[in-house]
RNA sequence: GGGCUCGUAGAUCAGGGGUAGAUCGUUACGUUCGCAACGUAAAGGCCGCGGGUUCAAAUCCCGCCGGGUCCA
């Protein structure tokens, strides 16, 4: 990056100047003209641990300081957004303030919500989760506080010079020494976009960061500029982007020894206590130790390969061995980390994220692991969703969607689950171990050790534990989870798909949008238009009534008549503005003036279900909670389905309640509105809950409301509740954890599917001449009836076999009994038969049967071999068998050779046994 | 969205082409004044569902359903 790009007006006026870090090179502002290093971790350590730089602030004084100081400055205070980034696709969670912003405000197609604005926004990154608590400084969750100013040619708000002289006078308000600040030029690139940008270091900590977007890698006509050997071109749109780390401030205000101590200092102390170690609080020792930890953890960036460095460290500094430091270390490493994970989990939890192990309910059930363990690895004897209440009650109930009950619901279920998993792993882990003991190998390889972890959840130290108790050890290996990861890293390789209507998008680039008359006239079935162009089979309008695909809606069909013929639409697509009519049965051409008639009884099917889509959604979040989010829909004419979030199983009474409260919705016949409204007005009014079928692009959106249910939504609705009909849940589908189906018919269909379930019922009824209302009656008793029938059956051919047996005369051959004779008999039967002679020491060929002949052996001594015999026989029958030597079974299929076959079957056993 | 794993008696699991098993639990009987413990015996199985291969499938193949788990 440009080195003008740094030298700003304000710097010189303020008298900083420009110096080159004699450590690592990078360049920095300063106002102390003897200062050599830049002030970043590793170049100078921590000097505000006992020595705060700032004015004493909580969290909550911090944050309100940075939020007030800006709107004195002219800024609008923005409403914190959720940390389940649902209004984007392309991440889980919301890891910045900017992406509050993204995509839509930063690439200049949606207005921002003010500006300039200032927000604290809660941001959660699970990158570094191995540091937290250990390094002193890392969280999974952080507030980044911001001030945000988006600069276009038109509107020029401010850009460097005042966002640097709003840092400098921000930390003067706090009690900062601005002598002991220093600016270090960093060049930013992230997500597409890039920019010149200065980190705010004070006291060896980086507290800020000012990033000045204004490159993006989109091309465009400017001429581009080389970063990292990527082209990046100007904006129109600037974006003053900048990161105040909340708690970074507010540890750097009170110079405690971690991060921890400074932000939650209760939780830390509750916590402490519960583990038995609260006299570790007021050890000057301790508190010592936990200093040099975290300094040297800040020069050193944290790691697992490193950790052992930074404990050999820290030891050699204090003069104790790592032994003992360890031991008194990792257990208040934990603490904090149960401190910080449960405030995590009480942002994600209250923000109506769901645990599961898809997408965001699965980081979510991994952090919420990570602290169960955490919590049994010292014992805590706390539960756990009461820690995530209290982190709630810090923060402030009301700043989360979620209820309160249904979180400790929700949490005392995942503790049970992880509890079943582990007790689960346990058993299977001992199976595993005893197996090993018996191959008298004393050691489990590490290939057993990822497939426990990666099919069974089961983390290696617990394998360790387990198996050292059966007495064997494990081979661990260091690189045990990126083994892991190299196992999914494997050749993702999406192909992209060959675009099969890459010709027509060029075509139809230089088409006018077409009028997309089924919002206007949703009623409407019949209209007039003129063809715009035709080929490959498409059709273009210039207006239309037939609804494209989109949404979860299948498109609309129908007819198209023109003056002397007429054409079938058996599909209808949107290409950016531009609907295309596929049609059959012949072509249109341009110019002409048709007459459209989409398929009526299709489309009102369609906006039935779709209308249904909402209102069961809306029912679905009333009887269960706020965390119910949609998941995916699918329209359709005969039954439609939606997915929804859940953390259990729907039961069937809850089943029931929401299709009577869908159906009371229909009877009420409200009406259904809708409005293109101003996107980040509506987001603002109604919240991102708007967003549950995804994203829809653009300034724009469509607002859906169906009895209290507010969606942006492209599909089209009934007028009115009334017009649904009726709404009849067909069956529950438990898809993936945390994901339920509900399929559904609307209207006539619901009426059409209610009538194929009483065919069904009446059918089986009359199978058994019983009412279909006696039907599960007679079917459980005509079920046990079966099952008693099965087993008399089986006690009498057990006593025939037994009948039988005494007439099984046989001869006696070199001393050996031989039984060779037809049974007509189930294969199982003779198999008892000749079993009960070959136990006896004897020799058994029986064969016979209907039709299909049944041949079995058995040998009770060594010189006959069964399976022999049985082979020799059933080729003579034409078929074949085989066996053990002892037991042997077959088949063939020509009965009138049986009487030469059995006796071929005679002479051999005879021969073997005089072998 | 992708991968891996598991569905066998009420529970936990063995078996992995050739007569469905073990342990615990249940029931009955015995021992006991009674209980526990012990002994003897019995009951209890669409081997998840549907196709296919085979003389023969719980077992092999394909599809589905259901559980678990890892990764994005």
């Amino acid at each position: 990056m440009l080195e003008e790009e740094y030298a700003l007006d304000y710097f010189k006026s303020q008298g900083l100047i420009r110096k080159i870090c004699t450590k690592c090179g990078s360049p920095f502002w300063t106002r102390t003209p003897d200062r050599t290093v830049c002030g970043d971790a590793p170049c100078e350590p921590y000097a505000f641990i006992g020595n705060p730089v700032f004015h004493p602030h909580s969290l909550d004084e911090m944050r309100e300081a940075f939020l007030s100081f800006f709107e004195r400055h002219g800024h609008t205070r923005i409403d914190r957004y959720p940390v389940a980034a649902r209004w984007r696709d392309d991440i889980y969670l919301t890891i910045a303030s900017i992406a509050d912003f993204q995509p839509y405000v930063t690439s200049g197609v949606v207005p921002p919500p003010a500006n300039p604005l200032t927000i604290s926004q809660p941001c959660i990154r699970l990158n570094d989760l191995d540091s937290v608590g250990r390094s002193g400084r890392h969280l999974t969750l952080f507030e980044m506080m911001a001030h945000h100013a988006f600069n276009t040619q038109d509107n020029e708000v401010y850009w460097k010079d005042e966002t640097v002289a709003f840092c400098d006078e921000f930390l003067r308000s706090i009690g900062a020494d601005l002598s002991l600040v220093t600016y270090k030029e960093h060049p930013w690139i992230g997500g597409g976009n890039a920019g010149p940008s200065l980190e705010v270091l004070i006291g060896g900590l980086e507290v800020a960061t000012l990033v000045f977007m204004n490159m993006t890698r989109q091309k465009n006509e400017r001429s581009p500029t080389d970063l990292d050997g990527v082209p990046y071109y100007p904006m129109d749109l600037r974006i003053v982007d900048t990161g105040y780390g909340l708690e970074r401030f507010v540890w750097a205000s009170k110079g405690s020894p971690t991060i921890y101590d400074a932000i939650f200092p209760d939780m830390v102390s509750r916590l402490m206590k519960a583990a038995d170690l609260e006299d570790y609080l007021k050890d000057v020792e301790f508190t010592r130790i936990l200093s040099y930890n975290a300094k040297f953890a800040g020069i050193m960036g944290i790691s697992t390969s490193n950790m052992q460095h930074l404990r050999k460290k820290v030891s050699e500094s204090m003069g104790l061995p790592v032994a003992r430091l360890e031991e008194m270390i990792v257990p208040i490493e934990k603490v904090y980390t149960i401190a910080d994970h449960t405030r995590c989990l009480a942002y994600m939890l209250g923000d109506c994220i769901v645990p599961s192990n898809v997408r965001e309910g699965y980081l979510a059930r991994l952090v919420l692991r990570r602290t169960l363990r955490m919590m049994n690895d010292i014992s805590l004897g706390e539960d756990l969703a009461g820690l995530i209440e209290y982190q709630m009650n810090a923060v402030g109930m009301d700043d989360f969607e979620q209820d309160i009950s249904v979180i400790r619901e929700i949490v005392d279920n995942e503790v049970e689950k992880y509890a079943k998993t582990l007790d689960r792993g346990g058993r299977i882990v001992q199976r595993l171990a005893k197996t090993y003991k018996k191959k008298k190998e004393e050691k489990i390889p590490a290939h057993e050790l990822v497939t426990l972890y990666d099919s069974h959840g089961i983390p290696p130290e617990i394998v360790r534990e387990v198996a050292s108790g059966e007495g064997v050890s494990v081979e661990l290996p260091d690189n045990f989870y990126s083994l892991i990861a190299d196992l999914h890293s494997e050749a993702v390789a999406d192909e992209v798909a060959e675009d099969p209507l890459a010709k027509c998008r060029e075509r139809v680039a230089g088409l006018p949008a077409t009028r997309m008359a089924y919002y206007d006239q949703p009623g409407d079935v019949e209209f007039e238009a003129i063809v715009l162009d035709s080929f490959d089979g498409y059709v273009v309008l210039d207006q239309t009534l037939f609804y494209p695909e989109g949404g979860g809606q299948p498109a609309d069909t129908g007819t198209l008549v023109a003056a002397d013929h007429m054409v079938s639409v058996d599909d209808t697509i949107r290409m950016g503005d531009v609907i295309l009519h596929h049609v059959t049965g012949g072509s249109l051409n341009r110019g002409d003036q048709v007459k459209g008639v989409i398929d009526e009884e299709r489309r009102r099917l369609l906006m039935q279900h779709h209308t249904a889509t909402h209102l069961l959604l809306h029912s679905a979040r009333t009887v269960l909670g706020a965390h119910i989010h949609q998941a995916g829909a699918q329209k359709g004419v005969e039954s439609s389905r939606l997915d929804i979030r859940h953390y259990r199983h729907i039961t069937s009474a809850e089943l029931r309640e929401i299709e009577v409260e869908a159906n009371r919705l229909v009877t009420m016949n409200l009406p259904v509105s809708v409005r293109v409204e101003e996107r980040t007005k509506a987001e603002q009014t109604y919240g991102f809950d708007l967003y549950q079928g995804g994203v829809p692009p653009g300034r724009e959106i469509r607002v859906v409301k169906v009895a209290g249910d507010v969606q942006a939504c492209a599909g089209t609705h009934c007028q009115s509740t009334g017009e649904v009909g009726a709404v009849k849940i067909i069956r529950v589908e438990h898809i993936q954890d945390g994901i339920e189906r509900i399929e559904f018919a609307a209207g006539i269909a619901a009426v059409h599917y209610m009538e194929q379930v009483g065919e069904l019922l009446s059918s089986a009824a009359a199978v058994l001449s019983v009412q279909p209302e006696n039907l599960p009656g007679s079917v459980s008793r005509i079920f046990s009836e079966w099952k008693e029938r099965g087993k008399e059956i089986e006690r009498l051919r057990a006593r025939l076999v037994a009948l039988e047996m005494k007439e099984m005369e046989g001869e006696v051959i070199a001393g050996v009994n031989v039984v060779v004779r037809r049974v007509d008999a189930e294969p199982t039967d003779l198999v008892s038969l000749a079993g009960g002679i070959a136990g006896d020491g004897g020799v058994a060929l029986l064969a016979g049967g209907d039709g299909r002949v049944n041949v079995v052996a058995a040998s009770g001594t060594p010189v006959v071999d069964a399976s022999e015999v049985v082979r020799e026989v059933c080729s003579l029958l034409g078929g074949k068998g085989g066996g053990k030597p002892s037991l042997a079974q077959g088949a063939g299929k020509d009965a009138s050779r049986l009487d030469a076959a059995l006796a071929h079957g005679r002479e051999l056993i005879g021969k073997r046994l005089h072998e």
